[in-house]
DNA sequence: GCAAATTATTTCAAGCTTAAAGTTTTATAT
DNA sequence: ATATAAAACTTTAAGCTTGAAATAATTTGC
């Protein structure tokens, strides 16, 4: 007699396996609205917008395994995506005196200027699409995401 | 006179924004811990996996364009992990007699036997990596979650 | 100084992903 | 009946993604 495919996940570690099955679901559904408005409306791609998003919080620039880390995505990925956003002029890339293994990369002048633009409208979907999210929910919720981010850089 | 890049945002729809951020980084951190341990455990992948979890769910069977709304992917890229666990002998495809554009697609004994064993090393990883997160948290958050959803799929 | 290890990045092959266009089959409206 | 539309898939081209191997530059340990 064995439990068939189909009863009611319930018993310890099935509510975490519950959680991450919605939080997962959750970011692929706005994930997959960003991206068809970010291809509709500015004709650009969800990769494109973090690498931007990222070298905007950085005026200075950002090394290539920053990038990574900060985004959560290999090396060698960052390197097509910039690869592209350099073809396209929104970004640069610059040899460094000190260590010539490296490159700093950032914004250029229209990178600056289009990421502004379409972050602007990027907020507003935001908002549009978690509007239904109460502030105390929207508030808690960011708290538990953020302990769990501790507790996950924290982890031995 | 403008704000720079770098004040701590702040404002009406910050709250939401700051939410889909940790949103978007709690589920990427979990999701390539979640591939590089389906790679080293079982060299499979995580859409692979994704694929056989629906399957499971449906010893009847799916079709592909009930897989593809199921997953949030699109339908051609269904085809082609379809494709592979088909040639792995993981899964099958049955034309039907009704209706001959459709195909059911289901899980091979071999896809339901190697399913379950992923699907139990997947569950223990799942408590692992969310273990921080207390019980209360864990159903809070879920709870904020499957709200989240029923808006969303009652939106306009 | 110099070999060995480390670090930063790129290249590569395989696979994933999407949107758009194409194929085949079924349903609908004259 | 027969054109037209709709539905279920597949194919295609371009881009994203990873992990591993390759390159090149720097640092470390004798």
């Amino acid at each position: 007699m064995v439990a068939g495919p189909l009863p009611a996940p319930s018993g310890p570690g099935k509510d975490r396996l519950r959680l991450w099955i919605r939080l997962l679901r959750a970011s692929r559904t706005i994930e997959a609205d960003l991206r068809e408005r970010l291809k509709k409306d500015f004709n650009t791609t969800l990769p494109r917008f973090d690498v931007m998003a990222a070298l905007y919080r950085a005026p200075e620039g950002m090394l290539m395994s920053d990038l990574s880390r900060f985004l959560l995505v290999s090396n060698g990925n960052v390197t097509g995506i910039v690869d592209r956003l350099v073809s396209e002029g929104l970004v640069a890339r610059a040899r460094r005196n000190g260590d010539r293994r490296t490159s700093m990369v950032r914004l250029t002048e229209d990178g600056v200027k289009s990421f502004g633009i379409i972050a602007a409208a990027h907020e507003g979907w935001i908002g549009e699409l978690l509007g239904k999210v109460s502030e105390d929910d929207a508030r808690r919720l960011t708290g538990m995401l953020t302990s769990f981010r501790s507790n996950w850089e924290g982890r031995e």
